[in-house]
DNA sequence: ACATTAATTATGT
DNA sequence: ACATAATTAATGT
C-alpha cells in the first residue's frame, strides 16, 4: 500500500527517455533535463495499483515501460476495464480534466516503470513547455473518444463481436509480432478480457476455445496470440 | 443469446 | 502442496 520504500529518484535518468515522446518532443535538452530532475522514478510489479479511483490526485505520471489498465469499480465490487495505456503515454492527468481526484484506478498489466511529478507542477508544464498542452489534450481527447466507442459497442454489438474487437484493439495497440501471428505482449486472462467487454470469463473462455479450434487464435495461460486478424474482423461485422 | 452455478482439470510458484 | 487459471457441462433467464 505504502509506496515509500522504492520511490526514490534514480541517479541516472537519461534525457533520451523523453525526447521522442510527443508531449516533450518540442523541447530542448536543457528543458528536458529540468523536467527529469523534478521527476520521481518508480518500478511497479504486475497487478499493483499506481493510484486509486477517488484518491486525491497528488501526482501525474508517465509510463516508461509496461502497460497500465485503467479500471473502475462498480458499487457491487466488480471491475470494469475502461482502456489500456501503452508505454510512452501520460496517465493520472486528472488536472487536465479539471479534477483534483483520480477518476479511475490505474493497475499495472505487466511489470512497469513510470515517472511521476507532483500535480502542482502541472500548470508550469502547460505554460512553459511548448507542445505539452496540445499533445496531452490530444491524447485525453483520443481516450474519451475511445471510451465513447466502447459505450456504443457495448450497447450495439453482441458479446462475440465485442471480444473480437477487444482482441483486435489490443493487438493493434500492444501487439508484438511472433512466429504464428501477433501476440498481446502483456499477460491477459479471460477474466481481464471479460472485464473489458462486459461479459463473464466463461463466455470468453468458450469463445477463445472455439476460435482456437478454427485457427484464429492461439492461447496459453495468460498469453493470447492472434493468428488471423482478418477473420476476427469478419466476425465483428457478422 | 447470454449468464450463472458448479464440478473438473491444467498450470505456475 | 497450494493457489490461480482455464475448460466444460448443465441449468437458468
Amino acid at each position: 500500500m505504502d509506496d515509500r520504500p522504492t520511490r526514490k529518484a534514480l541517479p541516472r535518468l537519461d534525457e533520451s527517455l523523453l525526447t521522442h515522446l510527443p508531449p516533450f518532443s518540442r523541447l530542448d535538452r536543457r528543458q528536458i533535463r529540468t523536467i527529469l530532475d523534478q521527476a520521481t522514478s518508480r518500478r511497479y510489479e504486475e497487478g499493483v495499483a499506481v493510484f486509486h479511483e477517488g484518491a486525491p490526485a497528488e501526482r501525474f505520471h508517465l509510463l516508461l515501460d509496461g502497460y497500465i489498465r485503467v479500471v473502475r469499480i462498480t458499487p457491487t465490487g466488480e471491475q470494469v476495464t475502461a482502456l489500456h495505456i501503452p508505454a510512452g503515454q501520460l496517465f493520472g492527468i486528472a488536472q487536465a480534466l479539471g479534477r483534483n481526484t483520480y477518476p479511475a484506478t490505474a493497475i499495472t498489466a505487466a511489470e512497469s516503470i513510470a515517472l511521476s511529478w507532483p500535480m502542482r507542477l502541472w500548470q508550469a508544464f502547460v505554460t512553459e513547455y511548448d507542445g505539452f498542452a496540445t499533445e496531452t489534450y490530444r491524447t485525453v481527447g483520443n481516450r474519451v473518444g475511445e471510451m465513447n466507442n466502447r459505450i456504443v459497442e457495448m450497447a450495439t454489438l453482441r458479446v462475440e463481436q465485442r471480444v473480437a474487437t477487444a482482441l483486435l484493439r489490443l493487438v493493434n495497440q500492444t501487439g508484438r509480432k511472433v512466429e504464428d501471428g501477433i501476440e498481446i505482449d502483456f499477460p491477459i486472462t479471460r477474466q481481464d478480457l471479460s472485464e473489458m467487454t462486459g461479459t463473464t470469463l466463461h463466455t470468453v473462455s468458450r469463445l477463445l476455445s472455439a476460435w482456437e479450434k478454427d485457427g484464429l487464435v492461439r492461447s496459453r495461460r495468460k498469453r493470447v496470440t492472434v493468428r488471423d486478424p482478418h477473420a476476427l474482423v469478419e466476425l465483428t461485422q457478422a
